[in-house]
DNA sequence: TCAAAAGTGTTATCCTTACACCCATGT
DNA sequence: ACATGGGTGTAAGGATAACACTTTTGA
């Protein structure tokens, strides 16, 4: 048997901060696809390298902060045409750029659109307060479809079905853990609630019920997914929401930025102190008069930290 | 130009406890190297089961627990024979295994090997205290080709060589930061102090200052630190431990398997406490007479933990 | 009897969380 | 005046870290 031809993809998903809520940027045209381009060793060095240029050249962005997600290649991930298409296994990328500047730099954005990432993810936005569609479709969706083992049939190494969407959905104790993007995406997409499993053939029309999101091509909202979660992570023991920041803020602009990221509100005074003891700003004297309130002190990010202490990070608490 | 031919590698950093000590697997034969095979995606459906089926057909183990490490796809990274040879893009995962049984089973090591992973990195092995190698070698010729910023070309991006070394090395308030595995290696190796270097022709025999320790072939020590950093990191919020444990074992087994894993000793009495109440592991009524010394309850892993919170992991103290 | 490991109890300290309150500006 | 956001103080609670001490076995 001839082996198949193969070929080595990098997605990316490039992040930034407009109107207070974290975007995506997209490729330009019908459908919501995460920039695209394959991997030629022989004009790149690196991945990085060649996922920066990529970047560069479809939406005219170019990233500061890039790092590695993670590696798909499960077959028929692009199921598409005839079987001689090449299997493409996809290496996914998360980028940061510096979109919400002062400057009122408009942004060129050659062949790209932006669209927030809460548009395909609405149930993981809880900055306010809880998302109706929980209670509403997404967990009464998901337990009837658990209560039903023959549909349930997919699962085979770890927790029963049942379980996984207690943890990740935060049934009990009312613990909702804002690290679990892709388990919870990854439910949804077995119990039929997204487009996706109607695409991929595992579910018909009749017996879905797919929640208002809006889906993307292949297995893009699962690296999206990804991404989410591994941000979220990242945040707490790096300070690299300052790739998202522009040069001189408010420490309510840095605190709506972490909300927009966690989609969640946090304490106010305790986050203050939490940044400033924390030492990762440093104010620049300057104070800026804000939309109707006392003006507000303006802060720069303390990249002296990084040369200080191995992982300083935003400890963020509840509420 | 033609575009060159694409391979996906996997390879597998198979960790066990022999002796108190974590080690891997190795394929046998002369040199160092992982296990390594190809993903074929017309046999496997998943990387993971590839990755599965070659762990078993290579050195007869079957792991547990698998995890996707980072894909190094640069160039280079395989530099042999001729410019025809296809360019490797390998996939890194991380295989647990149950090796150390109380039932005495022969392992057969189908075609494999083991060797401690301290063996590739004594300077990460903390328990008989600070290792001597740091102050009297490791340590003084990183600071003297720092002082040196004609040799220090390669680095571009981020912080300068020496506030690297000193994050890293944990230099001031003497901070050993045992998650920075990678970053330690990928210091040593950029100042020659490993024998890679010299292979990938960065450094000859004369200017370079190799630290005694067990190289492997290409990036595959590499990928080891890559695979140590992530357990060391994983350890702490996910009860993965368990999967290197026998059924049932003693705290101060547990403890053990732990240090060994962290590479440094941590408090006894409060280790203790901090497993029990976290509500890990359960007694099993029985207890082992223990080689010289009071007999210890024995105790097994509470795996119900994994249904009842999203991230039970060892918050396991300094000392 | 002593060494070695098991196991318990207690306290100081730090960090998080929560609540209360005052300040400065625009409308 | 009052709404809005900026900014400070402090106390309760919980978790960690450190220390002291008792118990049970084998040699």
């Amino acid at each position: 048997m001839p082996e198949q031809i193969m070929e080595i993809g990098l997605n990316a998903v490039i992040v930034a901060i407009v109107d207070n809520t974290p975007a995506i940027l997209q490729t330009a045209g019908e459908n919501d696809a995460l920039p695209y381009g394959k991997f030629d060793p022989g004009t790149h060095r690196t991945m990085e390298e060649g996922l920066r240029e990529l970047v560069e050249a479809q939406t005219g962005i170019r990233p500061g902060y890039v790092e590695q997600l993670y590696t798909f290649g499960d077959r028929g991930r692009m199921p598409v045409a005839g079987d001689k298409s090449p299997h493409v296994v996809s290496v996914g990328y998360l980028a940061l750029s510096r979109f919400n500047t002062d400057q009122n730099t408009e942004i060129k954005l050659t062949n790209a659109k932006l669209r927030a990432w809460y548009d395909f993810f609405p149930w993981e936005d809880w900055r306010k307060g809880r998302p109706a569609l929980l209670d509403e479709t997404i967990i009464p969706h998901l337990l009837e479809w658990a209560a039903h083992p023959a549909r349930v049939n997919r699962i085979i190494r770890g927790l029963d079905p049942l379980s996984r969407i207690r943890i990740s959905f935060g049934l009990e104790e009312s613990s909702w853990d804002d690290e679990l993007v892709l388990e919870r995406y990854e439910m949804m997409y077995a119990a039929g609630l997204l487009a996706e499993a109607v695409v991929d053939g595992r579910f018909t029309q009749e017996n879905s019920n797919i929640i208002p999101s809006i889906a993307m091509v292949h297995d893009h909202r699962r690296i999206l997914a990804t991404a989410i979660a591994r941000l979220r992570g990242k945040l707490k023991y790096r300070p690299v929401i300052f790739e998202l920041m522009p040069e001189t803020f408010t420490l309510f602009d840095l605190q709506q930025t972490v909300e927009s990221i966690f989609g969640r509100a946090v304490h106010k005074q305790n986050f203050r102190r939490l940044v400033e003891n924390a030492a990762l700003v440093e104010p620049t004297g300057a104070s800026q008069r804000s939309t109707g309130g006392r003006p507000a002190a303006l802060f720069r990010f303390r990249s002296r930290i990084l040369k200080e202490r191995p992982a300083p990070g935003l400890k963020i608490g509840r509420r």
